[in-house]
DNA sequence: CAGTCATATATCATTTAGAGATATGCTTTG
DNA sequence: CAAAGCATATCTCTAAATGATATATGACTG
């Protein structure tokens, strides 16, 4: 979803500044499957702002640096729903620990055996953040939401627990078969040399 | 991770052209959790080749555009691992589908069931791809990947069908709910005119 | 026979992420 | 008690990535 738009789904939840908006896209549950940076938010909201769609109010604050608060007006309302009445795209799911996982056989045993380790404690901390979530069981959507997260986070970590040490033990004895094959290497598998093929200079 | 290291990890498979790398960042299993663009991956080719962490070769095909296959060199196979010995952040999940169960609420109740329908088929025929995937079961690490995806999908299916009726009772409910309060509207919660506010102008 | 799809490379405008500049008060630690 | 780090707050800038488009051709489909 573009950030203006999650701009505006944030303050639907009632009036915010930009830093207060990027603290909701970061904490449960908002930010569990939504983000946005400072460098896309500020210019998302002064374009809001200058569309009509949100009414920005400068708020000299005690203490505190000035705040500039938003809040939706009833043609960003509009806009929002326009925004969210369309058949949402594919999920993107984006995973550096899978792909290491992935490429496990080139990498250490133990290296693997400690990442997955650290990720199954995030999992855990993470499932016990949600259980805390009062805010989240307040409305059917919320709630339907929270649910799926948590069954999500709870289907993750269940894989990695049950099946952390025989994918541990397959890495050492492939580890310990490669051995074996570097000893009494077999014939290699070099390449043919390709036809009309020319290399590809600077 | 970044386009360049994902070019590399897509060559430790084998040799291949730009268009070859997309497609595998596109398809099962990597596909299910990276991807890159073309506006990525070529520039990320030229400066592997400039760097010498990849060979290009220019083949002149018949009946088809001519290619460039690039493979792996040893530099690039000791900078694939480095980039990969390092801990994995967190995974990056973006959903616009839960965006809008989220706020269902403000959304008509027959749009949101069918956007539940059609994601339940969605993740049905994508299981069913993924129990023909072959080529996932080869090695430990493919392996895991693969059935960790698997217990991934399988939970959200699920959950949306454990959960879709309920949710779709509780969401006419509270539309019926709000259309009583609106017969009958109690004192509205209009905010109190803010101190020290100036109207943000252009 | 037109239209679309798959192969194949490349560029370009827009968007986004991530880091840093700036300012200040509160809390934690040595 | 001071120094350091953290939370609040806005904004800018660079580097990267996305998504669309241009170009070319053969194969398949209605």
């Amino acid at each position: 979803m573009d950030v203006r738009t999650l701009c505006l789904a944030v303050l639907s939840g009632g009036e915010a500044s930009g830093y207060e908006i990027r603290k909701a896209l970061q904490e449960a549950p908002l930010g569990h499957f939504q983000d946005a940076a400072y460098g896309s938010i500020y210019p998302a909201l002064l374009r809001l702002n200058n569309e009509g769609l949100v009414n920005g109010t400068a708020l000299s604050q005690e203490k505190r640096p000035d705040k500039k608060v938003y809040s939706l007006t009833a043609s960003g309302e509009r806009a929002l729903r326009q925004a969210l009445m369309v058949a949402p795209g594919p999920d993107k799911f984006r995973s550096d620990f899978l792909l290491i996982l992935y490429l496990a056989d080139q990498l250490p045993a133990e290296f693997i055996i400690d990442i997955i380790d650290e990720r199954m404690a995030e999992y855990e901390s993470c499932l016990a953040e949600m259980d805390d979530c009062d805010a989240c069981l307040e409305q059917p959507g919320t709630r339907f939401v929270h649910g799926f997260g948590q069954a999500w986070y709870r289907a993750a970590l269940d894989y990695l627990r049950e099946n952390r040490d025989r994918f541990a033990a397959e890495l050492v004895e492939m580890k310990r078969r490669r051995e074996i094959n570097k000893e009494t290497p077999s014939t290699g598998e070099k390449a043919a040399p390709l036809t009309s093929s020319v290399l590809i200079g600077e």
